[in-house]
This record gives C-alpha cells, sequence and structure tokens, in this order.
DNA sequence: CTTTTTATTTAGCTTTGCCTAAAAATTGTT
DNA sequence: AACAATTTTTAGGCAAAGCTAAATAAAAAG
C-alpha cells in the first residue's frame, strides 16, 4: 500500500509528537509543527482515519494505529539512512542534510533502501545521533538525556541534538562537539544554570539554552 | 526558479521528442510519450507557454525555448547521474534503475547533483550509453548508429540501447552484450534483416529486431 | 455555573493536474 | 473545392491539499 508524500510528513509528525508528549496528540500542535493551519490538519486526519492510520475521536486529537505506526517508522528510516549517505559519502556538512532528506524520504522503492542500507554498512544511527530503524522497524531507543540534567564530574558520551538547526550545528562544530565526543560537567552555576563542561581535550562554558539541546547518555 | 515535477516532466518529454524528430513535437505525440490525454497536455502547454519554457503557437505544435531546453536538460543529467549511482554503487542491475531514476531526477538540490557527481567521478555516460550533460548542460552527443545499419566485419563498439526495457535488457545480459562490448557483423540475411555478429569473443545470431535497437560507434 | 477564551471543525474557495465530451481547426481524400 | 477524418482545443468536472472565515465544542476563568 501506497501513501501520498502529504500522507507520509503528516504520520511522520504525528510519530514525532507522540514520541514527545505521551499523550493524544493535538490538532494544533500537528499544524505548528507541519507549519500549516489546524483546519488543514482536521481535514488530513479525516483522510488518515479512513485509511486507518490513525484513531480519531473528534475534538480528542489522534494516536498513530499499528499501520500508521509503522508507516512513520519506515519514512523516518529512509530519512536518516539518507542523511548518512549524505554526510559520510558525499562530504555534507551535518547541519545541511534536512531538507534533502525530506526530499529522498519519499522515493518508493523498497529495494532501494535495502541496497543503501547494505552500501552504507548498515549504520544505527544518523549524523545527528538518531537511531535508524532496521527494516522491521525495531531500534532502540539509547536512553539518552539532556546535558542540562547531568550530575557533576560524571563522563557522558554526546549521543546526539535536540535541535537541529544549522545555527545549533554550526556552533557545536565550533566547539568541536560531535556525536562520540566525551563529556564531563566540571562545573554549574545554580543562578543560571549555565556550565562548564570539558569535551574530550577542551573546556568550554556554555549556556543553559545549549545544554538543553544536547543528548548524552553514560559511560 | 522552480517548476513542478509534472513541469519537469513535460519538459524532459517533449526534448525527447525534438530529438527524435526534428519538427515541432504535436500535442498527440506529448500525450502519447506521457500515456496522458490530449487534453491534459494542452492545459500544461499553456502553462509551460506563460513561464516561457516552449514556444506555442496554437494547432502548430511546441518547441522549447533556451530556458525550457536547459530545465529539460538538467532533469535529464540528474536522472542519469542516478543511474550510475544505482548501478556503480548499489550494484543494481541497469534494467531495474529507470523508475527509481525516474523519481531521484525531482530531487531538489543543485550542491547534491554537484556532490553526487563527484562522488561518482564525473562519469560521462550513464548504464545505457547515453551522455550525461555536465553542469552547464553540455554533453557530445555521441555519432552512434543503429547496429541493423552497420558494414559487415567492421570493428564496432556498443555504446547503448534504444530500447531500455527490461526484457531487452536482460535479454542482452544473457547474450554478454554490454556497453563497451566489441561487435562485428560477420553476416547478415537480406530476407529478414537477421545478422550474425561477433561479441568480444561469442559468436550469436540476432534478428532485425534486436539489431535495431543496439547504437554501436565505429572504432 | 455562567461566561470567556481557546481549540477544533465545518463550509466554501483556490490551485494543480488530470479527465470526458463537445467544438473547432487542420489535414487528407476524392 | 467539398467532404471526411484526424488532431487540437475548449468547456466543465473531479480529487488532492491547502487556505480563510464562521460555527461549534471544550477548557479555563470568574
Amino acid at each position: 500500500m501506497k501513501y501520498s508524500r502529504s500522507e507520509e510528513n503528516y504520520l511522520k509528525a504525528i510519530f514525532h509528537l507522540q514520541q514527545a508528549g505521551s499523550r493524544g496528540v493535538s490538532t494544533n500542535d500537528i499544524a505548528e509543527a507541519m507549519e500549516t493551519k489546524a483546519s488543514s490538519v482536521t481535514d488530513m486526519i479525516k483522510k488518515l482515519a479512513a485509511k486507518d492510520l490513525v484513531n480519531y475521536v473528534k475534538y480528542q486529537g489522534v494516536s498513530l494505529t499499528e499501520s500508521g505506526r509503522s508507516t512513520a517508522i519506515m519514512v523516518i528510516r529512509k530519512h536518516r539512512l539518507w542523511e548518512v549517505f549524505l554526510v559520510n559519502k558525499l562530504d555534507f556538512p551535518w547541519d545541511k542534510v534536512h531538507d534533502i532528506a525530506e526530499q529522498l524520504e519519499h522515493i518508493k522503492s523498497e529495494e532501494l533502501v535495502t541496497k543503501l542500507e547494505a552500501f552504507l554498512d548498515y549504520p544505527s544511527v544518523d549524523p545527528h545521533g538518531d537511531p535508524i530503524p532496521d527494516q522491521h522497524g525495531n531500534f532502540k531507543q539509547t536512553q539518552k538525556r539532556l546535558l542540562v540534567k547531568c550530575d557533576l564530574n560524571e563522563k557522558y558520551l554526546c549521543v546526539g541534538v535536540k535541535d537541529s538547526s544549522s545555527e545549533f550545528l554550526r556552533f557545536l562544530d565550533k566547539k568541536h562537539i560531535n556525536i562520540g565526543s566525551n563529556i564531563t560537567v566540571l562545573s554549574k552555576e545554580e543562578f543560571d544554570d549555565s556550565m562548564q563542561i570539558q569535551v574530550d581535550d577542551q573546556k568550554h562554558f556554555i549556556s543553559k539554552k545549549i545544554a538543553e539541546n544536547i543528548y548524552v547518555s553514560a559511560q
């Protein structure tokens, strides 16, 4: 069964919103995420519900059905595989790949995804540290946490970012903070939650806003 | 300036038709090539004319403007580069890449094409032997000719195919006829234009229909 | 427990790209 | 030249995906 580009984008957005908050996803949230109007969202939701991709009760938001969830995951799988291709093979900087992957993720061909994945050597995460689902849709949610909530003097591994904007990613590049960097929080300012951190062998001061957008895992 | 997928497909079809016959391209020809109806073609032609992509006089067919031609060539460039990627990097057989390349050719990103081309090492032809335009739209039309029109006992180089259907390409694979194979016409049957040919170190009998779909160049 | 605010849905309109059926122009044939 | 056949265009409609504005439901506030 095949879905339109727009349907796939809605499913993806709903999936991401569902991951964030555990509640049913509201029309307005979807509208904001997709940069569209609530009325357009209602229209599309009805179509998705008719195709059994979402559970929908008027005025009560939506949740993905099994079928909707797996469709969303397959789109995300493609998106992340293409991001790996763009960064690892074509040498794109990691902050420039999102828009292109947004287009590539809608290419329809099972075989293409399978062969691309093999060509890339079965990567488990994309350039931003997000896990890549396998062909059955399975992926392990790394138990990552935001740097802002980390303990002092523990060694962490940078595993991903929350904000994927070019501005933020370029900031990280400038500070040599990459996926895989070792990070330790050396001190924390109670007043504004800014902190001094050690990244591999360099020390930096970063604001709360930065620390809120870096994911790390204990190591 | 950006054009829709549909507009790009029309421009591409018109370009190919224009290459084939030198006359202005007719509405019906476009409709047949695009597997759509003549009335739809008229609609689209008007839009393309309004955007100065084609020259259009009612009832007299169309021809591409400079802008239309270069847009078409850029789509063809992308199509052929992606075909090379699919065959050389992802190991697709050459008869399976067309449909996927039809999708990939519409991905919008100058940078992607540039980087893809470099990654593929600036190929000059696609897997079917068709030339790949450079970033300025230049490409040399190889002075190829159909095998059916070749002289006896001359050495030729297989440079492309006219028919790109899976059936035909698989036939060629079976006979080990590839782009780059050496071909010599050993004998020709006047009655039905069938011929005996030497392909590298193998001999085959082929019908007129086969010989009409293989392009060679003198060597 | 009303009232106000906010969220959601409905109604109706727009554009793109396609369709069918009918009209008009062109081309081919006596 | 006049009729027939073919090609092309027009007219009117449809589905997808979006929009604005108005109506309605739910949530928040008094």
